[in-house]
DNA sequence: TGCTTCTTCCTTGGTACGACGCATTGATGT
DNA sequence: ACATCAATGCGTCGTACCAAGGAAGAAGCA
């Protein structure tokens, strides 16, 4: 029955989160549109309504999934002035939303654990790819700048010095989630901010 | 037809290799036993006859891509006694397999990016979590002993550093195979091995 | 050695199952 | 009256898995 556009657009939130939960929990496969609906409460029509079909709702669930991510990328790249302030507060975010928020920790368990990325998904990888790019270069002109002002060791070339950010990052976020009982990321995280200016010197 | 004892354990072999293939390239989903049959050059039922069902084939395939990593954590762990030359071994090794090897590429292909962790695959997932245990154990065992011989700094405790190890090279495999053409492995990996030096002091 | 029998390895249909996607219908805000 | 939002049922498709059968190594026996 006819909703209220409100309540349509709700009911719309609601798929996404339970498409969310489910394709974080039990990978994209094994997700079927009939338990989506079940878990939202609804059946495969409002799907159908909202959503193309079950690619374009993936699709849309990571979109939503990583606001936090982006929202982070985008106030760090307008601190280009306090490079080391940048990169504290980035590092100190993403190990606190990894740990702490629900959705930002979702994000990364379906693109990390829960998704085979093949060719049919070339839409999501190419965001994603952009989105990882971004990242790099946004470490990248943040140590630039570290170095211009002698903050930071200037041996090594400002790309790879933005690369190698990533790569610690997605290396703690990658190992964690394959294995959460191996080590306490809340007890751990201080460890690995220290380790990290290590790094750059 | 019946074949010889030889040529049995080769069609068991050539399957193997055509599932790892497809495997890595398509992902466990969109690979279907019928797939393997045709690039193995057979059909369905020797599948069925070497392997108990398409999850077990794919715990085989696992294993078998992976003999060269536990080949080399074996190695290692026997140079105890040379913990320095031990660690630039290893991780000389593992970016040296991740480039040329392509076996041991498709082996962390299969389980970064084409492989949804699910439940189902609990005894897989078992597996490599122990993998993964064993080889910061190894890291802690060899930091600790090259902080005992004043080899390196002893600031931080050696299990810490032995899973910085396991993140270090874990994010720069995952990074890479997700977007290879966000930088050339060759040319970084002298970059990322005078960087780790920087990590452990 | 030569024949028979057993076992092994593989081929080929067939079946059961479940998912996606769509089309139809229905109800109700606007 | 109309457009929007949702429920339901069906068609189609593809896959994993199984069963029956067949062909030829391997092994036992004279």
């Amino acid at each position: 029955m006819r909703r209220t556009k409100e309540e349509a657009e709700k009911t719309r939130q609601t798929v996404l989160e339970a498409a969310l939960k489910l394709f974080s929990r039990d990978g994209y496969s094994l997700t079927t549109l009939s338990r989506i609906a079940r878990e939202a409460g609804c059946s495969r029509g409002p799907i159908y309504w909202h959503f193309e079909n079950k690619d374009d709702l993936y699709e849309a669930v990571l979109a939503y999934s990583q606001e936090p991510l982006e929202a982070l990328v985008e106030e760090c790249g307008g601190m280009a002035d306090w490079p080391i302030e940048a990169m504290t507060h980035f590092i100190d975010q993403w190990l606190y939303l990894l740990a702490n928020d629900r959705r930002y920790r979702q994000s990364f368990e379906i693109l990390l654990n829960k998704t085979e990325l093949t060719d049919a998904m070339s839409r999501t990888l190419k965001r994603e790819r952009k989105l990882t790019q971004s990242i790099v270069a946004l470490f990248s002109a943040l140590t630039a700048e570290a170095q211009a002002r002698s903050l930071i060791d200037n041996a090594e070339r400002p790309e790879d010095l933005g690369l190698l950010c990533y790569t610690y990052l997605m290396g703690i976020t990658q190992t964690w989630l394959f294995a959460p009982r191996l080590f306490s990321l809340k007890q751990e995280a201080p460890f690995f901010r220290r380790q990290f200016w290590r790094l750059l010197g």
